[in-house]
DNA sequence: TGACAATAACTGCCTAGGCAGCTAATTTGC
DNA sequence: GCAAATTAGCTGCCTAGGCAGTTATTGTCA
């Protein structure tokens, strides 16, 4: 089904806009929350996908949060430069390095975790919990239409 | 309302995450739709923002695309140099530059509107009419949320 | 009016992240 | 069983965009 008419096409109405809007106004505020705590919110999203076991390497990791693996390596050398993160060679596959989160790292994720929920409760505070779970679906609709080869 | 808790909190059910997804996804498929046609997609989106009124100085444009001054100014030059928009002085607020289509930058605009709606109708091709109001009524209410003071 | 704040546009500078290329290790296909 | 393709991680290089500072102009208010 077509939304969108060449012909009257604007601006305003595209979702990319609103999805960039959306996006940025919620990141402003995540970063501005984290900017007095030693960490970036970049960094911080890196630990919380290793503790949900959402990746364990530098590959998954970068196919997770969409950056290219050349800057995923950088942001891996400043966690583990803070001593957040340990690297150690894979035994099964040499090629490849695994991830894990020291004492350190699990305590700087978790104390953060209440203020991420924070901000993330304030965005969608006037939400109704219909309209909360709608909104999830349709954004997960839209991702697997976007991820689907062509 | 409260839709999220702190200890149950997982990375792939944050907006965060799902805007930010949904957003690179489908910018990756604009600039690959642009990438053979001499202007970024970017520049385009500056075009389109002038043709539609939402701006015609370098402030109110950088407002509304939420880019920096500086950032808009060399996008602004390039768009001057390939003769797509002109610049001319205020006469009313002399600080102002009053920013305006070429001939050839609206032959331009127009000519890639048809590739962009294409675009964004094959994102949403599965939505139903009213998902389709529904989401759109969802990301406006969030923006709004997110564009209030605190 | 005259100082001072605010605003528009612009300029360097810096950083984050994308891209291409590299090496090492592994998998695949003949 | 070996050459070719693939994959993991990493490194330079480049560009886009954010930030801070500059200049010119306008608005404000004592």
């Amino acid at each position: 089904m077509k939304h969108y008419a060449a012909a009257s096409f604007k601006a305003r109405q595209s979702i990319g806009y609103l999805l960039k809007r959306a996006h940025g106004l919620l990141m402003e505020r995540a970063e501005a929350a984290f900017e007095n705590h030693d960490i970036t919110f970049t960094q911080w999203v890196i630990l919380l996908r290793l503790r949900d076991g959402l990746g364990n390497t530098a590959a998954e990791l970068c196919r997770g949060v969409g950056h290219d693996s050349g800057a995923l390596t950088r942001v891996l050398d400043q966690l583990e430069k803070r001593r957040l993160i340990e690297r150690s060679r894979s035994k099964q596959d040499r090629r490849v390095v695994e991830l894990s989160l020291t004492r350190q790292g699990h305590a700087m994720l978790e104390s953060l975790i209440p203020l991420t929920v924070d901000k993330l409760n304030e965005a969608v505070g006037d939400f109704s919990a219909a309209e909360f779970r709608e909104f999830l679906r349709l954004l997960e609709k839209l991702i697997a239409t976007l991820e689907a080869p062509k």
